[in-house]
DNA sequence: TGCCCGATATGACGCCGGTCATACCGCCGA
DNA sequence: TCGGCGGTATGACCGGCGTCATATCGGGCA
């Protein structure tokens, strides 16, 4: 558990910038916990009590609409930190995080995160950057979820899944990323029933097939053609 | 000019802990800029320079969507810092800012901002607090903009507005904010046909009139009830 | 005064996609 | 083995809203 734990903290956005040292130091004030797939981290209004960080695992984070339907705001995977919003001002969580699979996370309590960052003058640039990275991609998220063909909009998304962590194998590229049908409509802003459309339309085709752990692209410049309109 | 603007710097999220002290230099490495209404402060992708200030005025942030269409992200308003997201990783800025009305603007040049944050530490608990506002408020959107009917959405906009910038009045909330039909389709994501028949509906059953310099909301239970699904 | 142009209004039409209903499949527990 | 359950799949329907077209209004300018 340490050896890894101490890679993932190298990788993290906001603890990189830490000395082996402080790292350690660190690694002594939190804790790990374990969540099953489809286990709650935190609920939106929920007290903030700690800074959560993927280890191993993928987190999703969602907002439930005024009229009950579910909107994801963010995918979350190792090094990510998770509810960092709510830690700083110690206001509650504003939406809800589940696990997508069996997730490893590690726990830093707001008090202990909080003396860090006194000490640590320089995490503050880390924690800049993260918070401004995220603010781009939800305007960018913003500007997709806002009107457009549905279809188009699933094949961007799945463009930008595969950009972002794609990985090229001979018959496409690969997407480890399990998500329901209807997750897909929660990313995207539809209904299930939508979603289960176009995706069996696209796995007929042979553009895009579901796999038993993640999806697979086969036909990228047909998503690419729907893409843009 | 310069009492009204230290006025403005108390009030403003990110500059409020400052020390009249702190104040004072900050107004020295700074400047003001005047806009015309309809004047760019800024566009996407441009290299970003300086942390703008509202002093008086309005800005709408927005961006536009892959098939030309425009979606507003923020309105700023007295004391909101504009493009902040860019200033503190030197990126381009996500998103162009346009003047809704004749504004001032307040000016800190990159560097300067940097060794102000770098000699006052404290400013950084502030900085954070800004960014996970504006956070907060974006995912806020995200759900608002996802999905349900376009009335609904219209009318939730309105109740927020007068939530945050109404003013009472004897023949109900006024909202002193000139916006176009255009940019009230931009705001909740539709088209400037569909927005012109809900206000121009809105106008003759007395739920929200068009005003010269605003917006007056005459029957906000109207649009509660409207809002609600 | 008359012209032009941008913003606001309003009607007609068509289609995407939301809603409802039903069927199929694989898995798990009784 | 059976029945129930959650996820996936597919068809029928229709209504909101995007698109196109046209009309009206008001302000700026020569």
């Amino acid at each position: 558990m340490p050896e890894p734990l101490d890679e993932i903290l190298r990788r993290s956005t906001i603890f990189r910038r830490l000395t082996p040292d402080d790292r350690q130091r660190l690694a002594a004030v939190a804790h790990v916990r374990e969540f099953d797939k489809g286990a709650t981290l935190f609920s939106e209004g929920d007290a903030s009590d700690s800074l959560y960080t993927v280890v191993t695992g993928r987190v999703k984070v969602f907002k439930v609409t005024a009229r009950g339907t579910d909107v994801i705001l963010e995918l979350f995977g190792p090094g990510d930190p998770v509810g960092a919003v709510a830690v700083y001002e110690s206001r509650a969580y504003p939406a809800t995080a589940v696990a997508l699979e069996p997730t490893t996370c590690f726990l830093i309590p707001r008090q202990a995160f909080f003396t860090l960052l006194e000490t640590h003058p320089t995490m503050v640039r880390g924690l800049l950057v993260g918070l401004t990275h995220r603010l781009v991609e939800l305007t960018n998220r913003l500007t997709e979820l806002s009107g457009g063909r549905v279809e188009a909009r699933l094949a961007r998304f799945f463009l930008k899944l595969a950009k972002d962590m794609g990985q090229q194998r001979p018959d496409g590229v690969f997407i480890p990323l399990v998500l329901s049908r209807q997750e897909i409509a929660d990313m995207i802003g539809t209904t299930i029933e939508t979603s289960i459309r176009i995706m069996s339309r696209w796995g007929k085709q042979d553009i895009v097939r579901t796999d038993k752990d993640g999806f697979l692209v086969v036909d990228r410049a047909a998503l690419e053609s729907v893409a843009q309109e």
